[in-house]
DNA sequence: CTGCGTGCAAAGTATTTGCAAACCG
DNA sequence: CGGTTTGCAAATACTTTGCACGCAG
């Protein structure tokens, strides 16, 4: 995710293009792992520009809206975000132990699981798919680099 | 769900039967409906004995994390509870428009979509899924008695 | 220029915690 | 009886909001 990604993005959403937006897409981008709102804020703050975290909250929020960005779910009851760049629509495995998030091939849903919601007249407007789990990395005991260890 | 299935569930659990856990879970499973704590609250409070807002959030919890009651994710970050007495795993449909919850079959995963993860020495420990939309009763034109009148 | 974007400070509020008393088994 | 369970009050902490200034288009 470079700056051109990210503005292509922006301009998509009809959106201004602004140096904090760029920031938290680029950041987001660089790995794939889940990050909170403050360490999002923790890691770019220190950039070209300074930012207010309510900035980070609200730039998250628009992105998350808008599908650019994943809500990750976690038992602690706070708002993590995930940016991958792959358009088509799938779902992510989420590592517990070194928060790396890995695409799961497309979505599963759509075979038949949603009949009984069709056949009674019923509309289905989103879904919420996240699979928790240990990766691979974490699973092995910890001989070269690991997951965890990075 | 009445009051000696309850019973039997915390036993199972090896929770002690108490008036208020019996409480909370014979609201829950009155309706259909996913409830918030704060609601759940308001709706036993009046009842045999007096209950705590945060007694109420902790039998809630306790519940979910036994896996007896589902995690309702909805966008304004409260935390909403869902019981359904189908013992065998699966899935929901939820009603945006007048809380309702229903059985989705069997759980659509596991047919392949998890492979790369497997196949990578990942473990898989839970996963979220979670339909939303609107239901066939609150599609209709309103008129007959509706799904959202009731 | 004109309105969206942002920093700062302050507020909001769902949820949690500490501790003593009550209670289940 | 002993360890859970619970009420109450207070605390916690993530997240949001108001407002004035700054910047993108």
């Amino acid at each position: 995710m470079d700056k051109e990604q990210g503005r292509a993005i922006l301009k998509q959403l009809k959106l201004k293009v602004t140096p904090r937006r760029l920031e938290v897409m680029s950041c987001l981008g660089s790995e794939p792992l889940y990050l909170s709102a403050e360490e999002v804020w923790q890691r770019i703050r220190g950039g070209v520009a300074s930012v207010g975290l309510p900035t980070v909250y609200r730039i998250l929020d628009e992105l998350a809206v808008a599908g650019v960005i994943t809500r990750i779910f976690l038992a602690d009851r706070k708002q993590y975000y995930f940016l991958c760049t792959n358009q088509e629509h799938h779902h992510h495995f989420v590592c517990e132990s070194c928060r790396r998030v890995e695409d799961l091939g497309q979505c599963v849903l759509g075979e038949g699981a949603l009949e009984p919601v069709q056949r009674s007249g019923g509309r289905v407007t989103s879904h919420i798919l996240q699979i928790n789990g240990v990766c691979g990395a974490c699973s092995q005991p910890p001989q070269e680099a690991s997951c965890r260890a990075k």
